[in-house]
DNA sequence: CAAACATATGAGCATGTGTTCATTTGTTGA
DNA sequence: TCAACAAATGAACACATGCTCATATGTTTG
């Protein structure tokens, strides 16, 4: 049930090495940098308190005391992680008077939460 | 321009809170145990390495050493990250002879991986 | 301009996370 | 049953992350 006899002569010295998949896993591979980059994108999706932001945008836009007081936590912290999720592109920032209004900054955004909150419920059947 | 009006008297204390908008926000929220495991689960795509094993694992099944292979890291590695991958739901193992072979473990998976590399595609535009 | 308020940011610290190295477990074949 | 190989696991260490506290920036209003 091998493909061994597809392989050259001198190949498959000691491990367990299946050339053939390999090969065909990294057909069409995006490049380093993508999966860098996508890597980053989900990690600011994983962490509570940026997930509860996001969750708290996904209607309507709200200032950061609003957010504060929704996730119930200080103002600090709620900034430091708005800024990560700004440099992700994930929300942008209206500015009015003395207050920032958040909002989600694409559809994309809200695609992928749903999506993630789907396969966390369907898990607990 | 504000709607300070609908307010009752004896509120808006001090903080700029929105009632109103907090309140929306709030409502039909998930609860806490659920937001938490959401992060948890794209905390798992939110890494190099991980992103790389399912980005190999996408098309075929690969044993252990395969993808130390494709991702270019050792066989220990791959392995520990495999256990959170299990853990998580996404990866399945399938056990033959000496070697573990695993795959994605459903169409969640992949779903998620390709939303997730097309946001990140059409920000370089 | 000064005071008050909303937000942003820097430093410091405790906690998490990912890798490597060494070792163990499990499986096959002589 | 023992040697060889594949995979899993534990310990240790370096590094990243997220919070708090203090402070700075920016904006409005008296």
């Amino acid at each position: 049930m091998t493909d061994s006899n597809k392989l050259p002569i001198d190949f498959c010295e000691e491990t367990c090495v299946h050339t053939d998949s390999i090969a065909h896993s990294m057909r069409g591979m995006p490049d380093l940098d993508t999966l860098f980059s996508l890597a980053e994108f989900f990690k600011v999706f994983g962490d509570t308190t940026r997930i509860r932001i996001i969750c708290a945008l996904l209607e309507d836009e709200l200032c950061v005391c609003d957010l504060a007081e929704v996730v119930g936590m200080g103002q600090s912290a709620i900034s430091h992680q708005l800024r990560l999720l700004r440099a992700a592109h994930l929300v942008r920032v209206r500015r009015e008077g003395k207050s920032s209004f958040y909002s989600l900054d694409d559809d994309h955004v809200r695609l992928i939460f749903k999506q993630g909150l789907n396969h966390i419920l369907e898990e607990n059947d």
